[in-house]
DNA sequence: GTGGTCTGATTGTCGGACAATCCGACAACA
DNA sequence: TGTTGTCGGATTGTCCGACAATCAGACCAC
């Protein structure tokens, strides 16, 4: 049943992006949350997107619908898309969604396979490069997620991987809202090296306490951040 | 901060079904992939199920993409929205999530709310039930989903609770090819009564390993029977 | 059998159209 | 004063028709 010859199967990574013009609007429009050219709340009418990027309405629409689905934005009956607000429910609700998946992860540490370990190494290298180079807001954001976007990793499931995705980008922009988060990045590459040192020592339990640990004080930052982000202005 | 007079908010429970169009195409077409009316791999061409169901095409393209979204179908660029085929890979990794999110639930029995469990028993009531008047095959699957779901909803988080609703999609499209899994529905209940025993006496590591071993059985039913429908016919 | 061309079917995207619905303002009224 | 009815503009939900780009399959040349 195996290959007989390898030259007959010489393009499996070959691949080409296929970029639709939905994709395209669809990606825009996350960058502008991202960045935090809209606010939260914000409504996304469908004409003036439409207008301003020169496309249909109906492709608007269905990017629309992506962001949706994504937990980006949120849509009411005939009211239309508004950017999602990250009231203190739902933030509380993804903190806790993603503590389970990631202590799940560094508790399957020993048995992951060795790239999804190298891929939390590499994340922490450049997360810490990153802080070390004085990064921009969004790059921070960027590594830190991505880091532990990593840790999800080891689990080795596409779906869980995606739906971890998920959950960022409705951190992320809920971050977007949040300036003064920035404050603690230093504190949090320190942490998280211990918490791979506590991995490669084979130390798996103090590794999942610390993180939650790690969790449970980024949820009650993001929460105190936005409960004076919200009467502040 | 509490009302002083409750009778300001009287109507908080109350609620109206706002029925799209779109969400009844999307309603009928899941309801024909459970029901294994279209084979997995089917193509759903956007004319045909417009003129079909007396609407338009755009309704019909915004109702694919919700069914795409949940990960009933597939979409390949230019070549239209399929129905989604089980490939073994995909059937392992829904698996996997699954058992990833259930055994959490069932770790956190102890620390869930009492609605939460009760969801549990009654689930466990509805299926035995269910099995005991020789209820139909999607009934039966209806209801033993079900049970596992609410295992999810012990960890009390409307977001997992959601990417558990996905995944559960997928597999039930996944039994919709596949008939012999009815023979194992009896075995199952009994297997689920005893978990729930375990629960309630408040063993729960040997709760967790009981369902783990379960969802790693039922894994392994169901990729053999796809094997054999595969070859079969 | 390998490689080319042609044709029909289907999707991706567009533009316009219309009724239904919602929001805000404003008038009428108790 | 506060509630209720009405109206106009804005926006969505849905429909229709259209067209180029792309794909799958057949058909043909070599």
């Amino acid at each position: 049943m195996s290959d007989p010859d390898p030259h007959l199967h010489p393009f499996d990574r070959l691949s080409v992006e296929h970029t639709s013009t939905v994709d395209r609007v669809a990606d825009e429009l996350r960058r502008a949350a991202f960045e935090g050219e809209v606010e939260s709340g914000t409504p996304l009418r469908e004409v003036a997107i439409a207008e301003s990027l020169g496309v249909s309405r109906s492709t608007v629409r269905e990017a629309l619908g992506l962001l949706v689905a994504e937990g980006i934005a949120t849509r009411s009956p005939n009211r239309g898309v508004h950017v999602a607000s990250p009231d203190p429910d739902s933030v509380r609700d993804v903190c806790r969604a993603r503590a389970v998946l990631e202590v799940e992860g560094v508790r399957r540490w020993p048995g992951a396979s060795e790239e999804a370990r190298d891929a939390v190494r590499q994340a922490l290298v450049d997360y810490t490069a990153a802080v070390r180079e004085g990064a921009s807001y969004q790059r921070l954001n960027d590594k830190h997620l991505a880091l532990h976007l990593a840790l999800v990793g080891l689990i080795d499931s596409p779906r869980l991987m995606q739906m971890a995705e998920s959950l960022y980008a409705e951190l992320r922009l809920a971050l977007a809202q949040i300036d003064r988060i920035r404050r603690n990045a230093h504190d949090q590459a320190g942490s998280h090296g211990r918490v791979l040192r506590l991995l490669e020592r084979g130390d798996i339990d103090a590794a999942a306490a610390d993180i939650e640990h790690h969790l449970a004080e980024a949820e009650v930052a993001i929460l105190d951040a936005l409960a004076h982000s919200h009467v502040g202005g």
